[in-house]
DNA sequence: TACAGTTGTCATGGT
DNA sequence: ATACCATGACAACTG
């Protein structure tokens, strides 16, 4: 334990605050093991929203070992505090719920797909909420050229990966689509971050594209352009059942002899179809086979529409038979988490495309989509690897407005890509909501916010929200969801905002302003500030931010999960500079103005900013002396009085031991001495009073942060739920027009078809397909759900 | 003046 | 036992 708090007071502390610089929530806490304490008990101790803060223990508690409060560690300690502080304020400058969702576009030059207009329309991207730019005067050369770029851009742009934006420009040039508007601060940051990740272990290959590419280009090198690859085999066989070659070439399955009787055709394409939905819907032998369709929808589903799910479903299935049905599932929902889409303002607004690609698989096959869930990072940073062949010409024939419109509709564009190169790619892309990828709607508008101008948190709210559900019903209407299931899933939404984050919105509302440090508002409702109170208040986070830049380190409560409203703490190393405060380590962290909160001068009692202001205020000019006790506290005006011979706040702040000896050193009478006790329980309870209603303010706003992500985590897991629908009706249908395609070739012994009323196909337990009669079959499913091996013959 | 929000204070309980 | 902190409740203050 004391290595591991050693580490993670100086390498992990200068990492977080590198990835909150790009906005990345750090979860430190995934990087160790589940018996081992939160990250944040062990730096900051036991969390202080919801422990008693023991001020008098902080050092002891913070570093863990008991630093005598005379020990030179101190400065170690407080070194360690002004990380943290640092460390928070960045993130102040960020969204609370900095969701990273980044992805890594490949766009290969090389396979140009030859679909149709090369005129490549660009898709046309709110302002904002587009993708990068190319044309932004703010990308770096190297990021531009590709192959002039440093090593520390983690080779986004080389020439071979070519990762650009996702929507690209229409003028985009094949040589210069790496990483566009990445800047040079985004650059210089990966870097740094690079280094950071070096540091802790993390050896750059892992980051470097291209080095990983070359590795797996020289592993097996074939030519991009061609199709022969195995994983765009695997793709294309897996979407085009009917075309692909024998399974057991490509998946080293051998080829089931069930129906002998079938031509050869028909029982690939049946078997692969079987196989394919048994393995997608472990559905048993009972199943029923969908109603007869008409003929129009079989010829759609035998076309193999390669829609995303068909895709990747197919791929899953065939390309790694020996997963099960679990982790296949795993796989898709990580696909399918590609529209959740929070990425694209990530590259939009930040210009930063980290690429930790971890995947296994060869980055190089421009046809993988490749989702990597299991970072180290967080599981909040999902990045996508996603590989384009031609952005600007793909996208407008991807993402149709009516693309999902009906799925039962056969569409040229998705056919046509389907024949072509990026079969794999429509096909990841095309079932996906990718209308939405590239629209404003998508939810991290405002998740990395590093510029020093925000956007309106309120509006960027609303937007995120009501578009969220907006495009969620949008979709439930695509899906043909009745009237009752859409209105359904309105109320559903519609609770939702019933949890009523009006609050959130409201100005003084923290997570209206989650870039706190820019939410002005939320001073008023804590507006008791450093400069007024003197004493003690709260302060918003911009005063904070400043007050404790300045100050450089702060102590005292702060609750580590809350980023507004903390108050203002004095930095405690300052009290070095009081000599009799050397050896003391109290910070109750109250916004005492040192100047006046140590001041020798008795007859100069702490004066309040609020007196001060006062003072300044006055147009009277009153003797000093009588403004003091005009506008002191009453217990100051009492201390006087009894003329106690120090300070209010010497009496409030200094610890027990030098208190006990103040009073010592002076000849007080009972009377003072009882004053001088309530003073400092007074002082010390008016501190715990703020301390406490911070508190609670800071528990309101967490909660509030708590369900806004709740929010949108359910809103993403409809949306998925949705796809999900979607495409096991693609499938249902697609196995619907298989199912019919073989019953029009099976024949009986006399060469007369079965007909489809009479007859149906059931599966058998070890994957045999028999013809059954209907009448039997149901009387065997009412019966046993075993059925006999009775395999007819055509 | 009414009112809501803020702040200080007390009482009480816990550490 | 003592000191300290947390917190509910109340009242004064403030805009």
């Amino acid at each position: 334990m004391l290595y591991l708090k050693k580490y993670f007071t100086e390498g992990l502390i200068q990492f977080t605050i590198l990835l909150s610089l790009i906005g990345v929530r750090v979860d430190v806490d995934s990087y160790l093991n589940n018996q081992l304490p939160p990250l944040r008990e062990i730096i900051l101790g036991p969390s202080s929203a919801y422990t008693q803060t023991q001020f008098h223990n902080l050092r002891n508690t913070l570093d863990g070992y008991g630093i005598h409060p005379k020990s030179v560690d101190l400065d170690h300690f407080f070194t360690t505090r002004r990380l943290l502080n640092q460390v928070r304020q960045l993130d102040r400058l960020s969204v609370p719920t900095p969701e990273l969702n980044t992805w890594l576009v490949h766009r290969d030059s090389e396979t140009v797909v030859s679909a149709g207009s090369h005129s490549s329309p660009s898709i046309t991207l709110d302002n904002g909420a587009g993708l990068d730019n190319a044309n932004s005067p703010d990308v770096t050369p190297a990021m531009r050229g590709g192959s002039g770029a440093p090593e520390s851009t983690y080779n986004l742009n080389a020439a071979e990966s070519t990762l650009g934006a996702v929507a690209s420009e229409e003028n985009q040039e094949p040589g210069r689509n790496g990483g566009e508007d990445l800047s040079k601060e985004d650059i210089d940051l990966i870097d740094v971050l690079w280094r950071q990740d070096i540091d802790l272990g993390a050896g750059r290959e892992v980051f470097n594209y291209s080095n990983r590419q070359k590795e797996t280009e020289e592993e097996k090198p074939r030519p991009q352009e061609s199709n022969n690859g195995t994983e765009q085999e695997r793709w294309r066989n897996g979407v085009n059942a009917q075309e692909a070659q024998p399974v057991d070439g490509e998946t080293g399955e051998s080829i089931p002899e069930q129906l002998p009787s079938l031509g050869s055709q028909t029982s690939l394409s049946l078997q692969e179809c079987l196989r394919l939905l048994e393995a997608t819907f472990p559905f048993g032998q009972e199943t029923e086979f969908p109603a007869p369709v008409v003929a129009t929808e079989t010829a759609v589903s035998t076309e193999d529409v390669p829609s995303t799910s068909q895709g990747v479903l197919t791929q899953l299935t065939q390309a790694e038979p020996q997963l099960d049905l679990e982790q296949q599932w795993q796989d898709i929902m990580a696909i399918m988490e590609l529209q959740t889409m929070d990425a694209n303002t990530t590259l939009v607004q930040n210009n930063t495309v980290v690429s930790v690609s971890n995947g296994t698989r060869d980055a190089n096959n421009s046809n993988y989509v490749h989702t990597t869930r299991s970072t180290p990072i967080n599981q909040d940073v999902s990045l996508h690897q996603a590989t384009l062949p031609s952005c600007s010409q793909d996208f407008p024939q991807m993402f149709p407005p009516q693309f999902d419109s009906d799925s039962t509709t056969p569409r040229p564009t998705m056919l046509r890509l389907a024949s072509g190169n990026s079969s794999n790619i429509n096909s990841t892309f095309g079932a996906t909501n990718l209308t939405g990828v590239f629209l404003p709607q998508v939810n991290s508008s405002s998740n990395i916010t590093t510029t020093p101008i925000l956007p309106d948190p309120f509006s960027a709210l609303l937007e995120e929200s009501m578009l969220d559900e907006i495009s969620l019903l949008d979709l439930a209407m695509e899906e043909g969801f009745s009237q009752a299931q859409a209105s359904q899933l309105e109320d559903e939404l519609d609770s939702d905002s019933g949890l009523s984050l009006d609050s959130g919105h409201s100005p003084a509302s923290p997570s209206s302003s989650e870039t706190s440090c820019s939410s002005a508002a939320s001073s008023s409702s804590t507006s008791a500030t450093f400069s007024e109170e003197g004493a003690v208040g709260y302060s918003t986070d911009s005063e904070v931010a400043t007050a404790e830049t300045e100050d450089g380190a702060a102590g005292g409560y702060q609750p580590g999960f809350s980023k507004l409203c903390r108050m203002s703490y004095q930095d405690p190393s300052q009290f070095h500079n009081l000599p009799q405060l050397d050896s003391i380590s109290h910070n109750h962290t109250y916004n005492l103005q040192l100047s006046s909160a140590f001041s020798e001068r008795p007859e100069l009692p702490l004066s309040t900013a609020k007196k001060s202001i006062r003072d300044k205020q006055s147009s009277k000019l009153q003797p000093h002396q009588d403004l003091m006790d005009k506008h002191a506290s009453r217990d100051e005006r009492r201390a006087r009085s009894m003329k106690i011979p120090f300070t209010n706040e010497k009496i409030i702040n200094l610890p027990v031991e030098e208190f006990n000896e103040l009073l010592a050193k002076h000849h007080l009478s009972e009377s003072q001495l009882a004053l001088i006790r309530d003073i400092r329980r007074r002082g010390k309870n008016k501190m715990a009073a703020q301390n406490c209603r911070k508190r609670k303010l800071d528990t309101i706003i967490n909660l509030e942060q708590n369900v806004q992500e709740l929010r949108r985590n359910k809103a993403r897991l409809l949306k998925e739920k949705m796809e999900f629908i979607r495409t096991i009706r693609q499938m249902k249908q697609k196995m619907h027009g298989l199912y019919q395609e073989v019953f029009t070739q099976l024949r009986d012994e006399e060469g007369r078809p079965y007909p489809p009323n009479e007859y149906s196909l059931q599966y058998g337990s070890d994957g045999s397909v028999l013809i059954m009669p209907r009448s039997m079959a149901s009387a065997e499913q009412n019966r046993k759900p075993e059925k006999k091996q009775k395999d007819k013959k055509k």
